[in-house]
DNA sequence: AATCTTTATGCAATCGTTGTCGGGAACGTT
DNA sequence: AACGTTCCCGACAACGATTGCATAAAGATT
């Protein structure tokens, strides 16, 4: 029932609260035997210090914030597997946020965020977030900000991404070699950086093989259940592609499923690859092939740079760094080569 | 840089702490025109009240914890997706800890958010949790507390599940009537509640409809990544089975490849079910029939009761409540009648 | 005019912990 | 004997917000 404090202790061995709280972080200034006495007793009633009152008096909470899209999606719930790893075996705790792809959410959590005193922030842009005024407020306050994934040109900071311009140049040019030539590109919102880098990296591999860029080929989704559908419907009615290349699980999975509703024939009237996380790729009709990205990694990478950038001393100037983690190309039936 | 506090409206406006806190919870005490100074003036230096201050004071802290074996599980992220739905909608905030089916990660997860101050707890057992002393330990500090989806006998409290019996009741029926007469059941570790009742089910439908339990046809399986092939491989090898039962998103798809892996042909060699929440189960290879967990409603139903929990006044004695949420059969065909 | 009410505000304690300061005791040094 | 050190330890303030109690000023009542 009751939460034993440094006060109880101190009644208890006829001390004061200081020097209980000096004994317990085995102060020099505390006689060897008094520390041993306290010591003995805390752990006797399992006394353990209030992590609260600590955060009001240090103005600080050895926990990082972390705010994602969606944590139903196996990118963002390995990514934090990647986080944790790293923030527990330094010492942090984790606390997790979702934006569900809403600009507003999002500046919400970075409000809690900063009113909860975290120690810094990791973030992936929502779809909605052009703005990023939130984020420079969480700088002008001085907390460590890394970008992952889902990043923004509009702030300086540290960033770590998959680098999406080789995959979708790998994904592409496989594709190209398998000999297609009407490749249709299907990504998520424009205003996303890493829409841009895959559009780029697209762009770069047709025109390595010589293929004209098709702006018509290239469409925009946004997070809307029957949107993929009614796209790729209009799509294969007027573009008629042979080879489908999208972004994201959820685009791979929409895009897909329209695909096999139409009845039309996967690998042989249109090859389809998709830049996903997806666990169970090899297990679909056809097996699915995929650009990989390293969740875990990019967790990782992001969580060191912002725990690097958390107890890094203030006089040293910080260099904003921004790291690519390569991603892995992933060929299945689904985009084989079409006899 | 600076965060705003109640001293510094305070100073700026020559009143003291007492005078602002008032004003600003709208203390029927304070001067009208005092009250509209410091609101406005709050309003203006964006001030918002620092919680870590209030949790300290009050000993509580709008939040709420949440503890799931791994949320980089369909099943789990929905029902996370459920309670904050819930919390927010009711000013709470939710807190979230994987246990990593570790009971070690566990027991300091629950020590962690009782240190922290949450106002409840959440909780979805680990795949080696046994003893439950630290979940009476939450409830001896006086905190609420709600089981979900894996919960304990050992423990009175509220407690949220699937209807497990009737879903394996439904599955195995199913497959009966589908004219299968050797049906595997590969299911959790034994000690888990969602094992025992999904056990439950499969007896019950054999007994209904005059199939003798044998009990060489049930597997249990951990949660190692060979474990479950190598048991699907000597089940086949070993049993002759016509039909496959498996219990969880990881059980399925570790089974579903194994028998991939062997060349057998489902459903006409063996039909094949899970108890899971893949939202891709339809494109699989065949496409797999499942058992489907109301995910996101087990998670708004567990939260509504905790923080009815958390609320409630004091001197109302509780009664403990056990919620079962209906699951739904869809079937596809990898469970298909054989012809 | 003396007393009582009402209104509006400030003071101080509290939550759990730590850092600053200071001080008493015991000892050594001159 | 007077002073300086060293060793241990306690009192107090502070972090931000709330709240019971005190109180000053003004008005109302006798």
């Amino acid at each position: 029932m009751e939460t034993v404090t440094i006060k109880h202790i101190a009644k208890a061995l006829n001390l004061s609260t200081s020097t209980v709280s000096r004994a317990l972080r085995g102060s020099y200034e505390i006689n060897i035997e008094t520390k041993r006495l306290v010591m003995e007793y805390a752990e006797k009633v399992h006394y353990s210090p209030n992590p609260i009152a600590l955060s009001l008096k240090e103005n600080k909470s050895r926990a990082i914030g972390v705010i994602v899209p969606e944590i139903a999606n196996h990118f963002f719930s390995q990514a934090i597997n990647g986080i944790e790893a790293v923030a527990y075996s330094r010492g942090y705790h984790v606390v997790i946020f979702q934006s569900h792809e809403s600009y507003e959410r999002e500046v919400i959590n970075v409000q809690h965020i900063i009113a909860r005193k975290v120690d810094g922030l990791l973030i992936s842009l929502s779809g909605q977030t052009i703005d990023v005024a939130h984020l420079l407020e969480i700088q002008q306050k001085g907390l460590p900000l890394v970008l992952f994934d889902r990043v923004s040109d509009k702030i300086e900071a540290h960033k770590v991404t998959a680098d999406n311009f080789d995959g979708a140049f790998k994904a592409t040019q496989h594709l190209i070699l398998s000999g297609r030539k009407r490749i249709a590109h299907i990504t998520s919102p424009s205003l996303l950086s890493i829409t841009k880098e895959r559009l780029a990296g697209y762009q770069a591999a047709l025109e390595k093989h010589d293929i004209n860029y098709d702006e018509s080929l290239v469409k925009y989704c946004g997070f809307g259940a029957e949107e993929a559908k009614k796209l790729v419907d209009n799509l294969i009615k007027t573009q008629n592609p042979d080879a489908i290349f999208t972004t994201s699980d959820r685009l791979a999975l929409d895009c897909f499923s329209a695909i096999k509703d139409r009845n039309i024939s996967m690998p042989d009237d249109i090859a389809f690859i998709g830049f996903t996380n997806l666990k169970v790729a090899h297990l679909f009709d056809p097996p699915l092939s995929t650009v990989v990205q390293p969740a875990f990694e990019i967790g990782q990478a992001a969580a060191e740079l912002l725990l690097d950038s958390i107890e890094r001393k203030p006089q040293n100037i910080e260099q904003f760094r921004t790291i690519k983690i390569p991603t892995e190309l992933v060929v299945r039936k689904s985009s084989k080569y079409a006899d």
